[in-house]
DNA sequence: GGCGACATACCGAACAGTCGGTATCGAGAA
DNA sequence: TTCTCGATACCGACTGTTCGGTATGTCGCC
């Protein structure tokens, strides 16, 4: 059995919350009553309502730059893992939707510190996806009129916005969608 | 003159802290302070915090309908008339960035009707500016192997993550940027 | 002398976190 | 085998504080 499925009970229960009422706008107290829980086992799980919330970046964090790593470290041509690379980010991102809403939502409710540690995580993941790009440059792949900055964001913008507007019970297939918006940044940034 | 800079004192005040501080940890009290009013001048003119906020949205929706509007009533060609709107939400996203930032993050703590409304005046916009794409379509202008709607979305995705990631003190210049991003889009969605 | 534009003291509810307890269990001494 | 003991996993009533909002007062201007 697990070690413990009150932790994941919690979290469950926590992620739902903060996705549709938003962080500053839900109780432990409220987080606790949909887990069938106490709030004396939540805080003898959790440091804090904030731990509560980090915890849940820290899953988000942790999977996509595993994810990352695994890909890149397939050794495939430049074209291709930035290709893989992309599709995976934005499927990953629609099976955590909530999360996502989340994550963007109230990063900025962090205590400073995690806050930092959460900019930092990102940040590397940013670098891995900017030496992509740079290399792709380098063999003449991608366009370099425009600073890669700009061409990381424009991407990322994408992979943000999608809990604003994706909706799963919508039209829009998944694995599709992945395709297009990841269609629609390379032919964008080809040199 | 004004008819009262109180007004705008309190406004501004409340942008700013809303935007450094996020919406939940900024107390009205922190507001009147920075505004140099107290508690009674600011409820005199505002319904209630949450009516604080909205007016912030207020501003810049109405804003950038106007501007819409301005644009495509000068007539110009379709392709013209897409860039231009582009480059100006762009550039305005940018003028209005700590509004942007309160904007994107906050709208949920708005009340249930007062959220409606925003959505409501938001899909405006985007119906305009998908109009505009269905007539470039029409004319053979613009690629027709992906949904409108993803078009439109992948387009708004750069300037909602605008706040997220441009510093005015940076390196990138606004006018440039409003280019590279439009072109980056126009190119992608070309036929 | 009444009305608009504020000022100030105050209220009540909500809420994060605490703290003194209890239940269950595994290991080791008797 | 039984008894003890420490540790882990909870329980839930309570509290100190924070904060949005209000009630009442004041002051100048038409």
């Amino acid at each position: 059995m697990a070690p413990s499925s009150v932790v994941d009970d919690i979290t469950k229960a926590a992620v739902d919350l903060f996705s549709t009422q938003g962080y500053a706008n839900t109780s432990v107290q409220q987080i606790v009553e949909a887990a069938g829980v106490t709030k004396g086992a939540m805080y003898h799980y959790f440091e804090s309502k904030d731990d509560l919330l980090f915890s849940v970046y820290e899953r988000m964090l942790s999977l996509q730059t595993s994810h990352l790593e695994e890909i890149v470290g397939r050794g495939a041509p430049t074209a291709q893992t930035l290709h893989d690379v992309c599709v995976d980010v934005i499927e990953t991102s629609i099976d955590f939707l909530p999360e996502g809403t989340v994550f963007f939502r109230s990063v900025h409710m962090l205590s400073e510190p995690r806050q930092k540690e959460v900019t930092r995580r990102r940040r590397q993941y940013h670098d891995v996806f900017a030496g992509l790009i740079e290399r792709g440059q380098e063999e003449g792949l991608y366009r370099t009129d425009i600073p890669r900055a700009v061409l990381v964001a424009h991407f990322f913008s994408d992979v943000h916005y999608l809990s604003n507007w994706y909706s799963p019970e919508g039209p829009e297939d998944k694995v599709l969608l992945a395709q297009q918006l990841t269609d629609l940044f390379l032919v964008a940034i080809k040199a």
